[in-house]
DNA sequence: AATGAATGAGACTTCATTCAT
DNA sequence: CATGAATGAAGTCTCATTCAT
């Protein structure tokens, strides 16, 4: 059984014969995310993967050294998404620091990055990060950039408005718990606990932090 | 029982030749957690944890039905000792729902709990869990148990201490996701975030929503 | 699935603690005898068969020396029972040649004998004999005797009865060869050919042969 | 193909290294076809199989679903090596019933088939067949069409040669009889009793019956 | 005599990687 | 560039046999 997604399923969709290197590699990483969806990390093969790909097995290798780089490229690949998510709303110069934070929480919500397909996988990296230097690596460049520059707009609220006595690298600290915290919970518990549920107490808290711009959702 | 230290690693340590069924079995648990906190889940052979065990390859399958049984035996065994830790404090009559409610959140931190061994297993199993529905159920129930309990002690300080319109349930799933979130940095990010800080993040967090009944930590 | 039994089935009867050597022996070849109908000699374990009498699995090998030899004593055992069959009709003095010689004919198809526990435990041994002359020399010792004794009763009927031009050890190995042939038929077309088709057949072959003394069956 | 002889023993010969997979799988049935000779079916490893073929273990299962599919094709090929020997002689128009029946009882001692190395095979899986359900059926299609082809055949011979009061059906269960009884002698007792000896039997037995159409082999 | 936990060799199977085509 | 048959190491599990109790 597939693991349902939010967005796309997929498939393999015969691609040109002769397709540039950079998209057989993207279309070999697409296909490991699904295959981890799917199969777990464990359970992920060089065979599955190539025939989700819809490509022959020897070709991996090719693109590849190995099946580790294939992981950490894929691992990479995610983050990047990710990134490019949660920095799409803070170009805006229109924005308040406010906005531009609730728009970083809001951007781990967003059904592209948290639905179970993608969560399935970041969990099933997060599981082999603790034991492997290279991946943890991998995490602590994306998660880093997004601490700072939340704790940035942080500081920048408290500042401006007049919260003193709060630390912004804490809070930062605590954000940070809450997306993993709610990702693993939306990931485990399905039904009970959701996407906006996860948003929603986010808010919470922030409103709860900085009462005099942000308000409860309820 | 032999069992549970922080920081000592495992060691064949040759038990008795005809020792309790029971005795066997822990011991075998003890090995399988050992090596997925060295191994990882993936890495871990049947070979790896009767070698730490100390024992021959072949017992493994008299004592378990098999490697999967021995996995969810595993989690079970953890769950248990989570589970032990966190209802400890909450026997004492003479407690306030408060001091429970803080107790339940230090167990989470306790090093017993949350140290590098035990956390790298806890998320190797997640990473699992999301396409394992029978680690899930195993895990469902450990986490069920202790949200209800949170909930309950959170409505009591909510009636008890005049807090309207706060929601014992959201706040109790906020702690969850908190819980989760924090252990998951203390992993990856070890020399950066540890077990304190992930306590006091969550001290705050809590005497921010009951500023009456709790204090902030610095 | 238990291979149905025309006359009994073998369970676990615990027996007196302390059993003369000999009925543990014989325990334990019938055990062996029911699991190999069950799940045939390849699939037949110490355990299996130590289970099936109701023992612990240790025991065999006091009693045997080795698998093998349990399996060497329980051909011996089956060649034993089945020579006791077909000699039972021989004592009678008043039978004639024929008499004896359907008599051992039909020996061969009674139900003790020729009942699919039994049948599968013989082809079986079969399968194996092809390649181990231990199984062949048991096999062949119990064969010699029963041919040498219809080569004999058929000698007399032949002389007696005036059928000259046939050759009594011809039609000696013919038997053998029908009473094996239909067997082996009997076991492999349960519905098709029974164990009364097999006895008519050899009835109206030795009818077609010797026509003075014997009828046809129908 | 290469395929069938007499007394050969299969050696390694090393193929084309990409060789057609048809003749990958008939060369493995062949390696697998001489390792039962040898070691019998419960003696038949992955690795003597793919050791006889000189080619590496993991092979089979690329060919193969599994073991046991490779068995369950290695008795399908010899059931059809069997049938093209039978087959052979019933094309010729001018062939009349009776020499077409002689045809079908020469070919199964034709040194082809009736030779130790194909009877210790056919055996072990007799030995099998009584308990495996996939065994038997693929037997009963062999031999079913055999049957028949015997019993028409047989008919016919009745009613062109006025035998009346025989009935086809009974002769040809009792040729498959003889067919299979002689075979186990052949293998149970190689210098006492062979090939031509069973012939000659079926011969003689075929010539009391239709003592007008076929003669005493002696 | 009897038990059954323990051993360790070996079976089947999977799979990352290689390489001739 | 691409294919996929082939390799062989390694994993899980089974099981005959041993031996302390």
């Amino acid at each position: 059984m597939v693991i349902s997604n939010t967005h796309s399923s997929w498939e393999a969709k015969s691609p040109p014969r002769t397709a540039p290197p950079e998209m057989r590699r993207a279309q070999l990483i697409e296909a490991t995310i699904e295959s981890i969806s799917r199969y777990g990390i464990a359970g992920t093969t060089m065979k599955k993967v190539t025939g989700i790909a819809g490509l022959s097995m020897g070709i991996v290798n090719f693109h590849f050294q190995n099946k580790e780089t294939l992981f950490q490229e894929t691992l990479r690949y995610l983050g990047q998404e990710h990134r490019n998510h949660w920095r799409k709303g803070l170009k805006d110069q229109r924005l308040t620091p406010t906005d531009k934070l609730l728009g970083i929480v809001d951007a781990h919500f967003h059904p592209d990055i948290c639905n179970r397909r993608k969560l399935t996988v970041w969990f099933g990296f997060y599981g082999e990060a603790a034991y492997r230097a290279a991946y943890r690596k991998i995490m602590s460049e994306i998660d880093n950039e997004r601490w700072e520059m939340s704790a940035e707009l942080i500081d920048q609220i408290i500042k401006d408005g007049g919260y003193e006595g709060l630390a912004a690298e804490e809070i930062s600290d605590t954000l940070e718990g809450l997306y993993d915290g709610f990702c693993l919970n939306i990931l485990m518990y399905p039904g009970t606990f959701t996407p906006s549920d996860a948003r929603e107490r986010i808010h919470d808290y922030l409103a709860g932090t900085f009462p005099r711009h942000i308000q409860r959702t309820s």
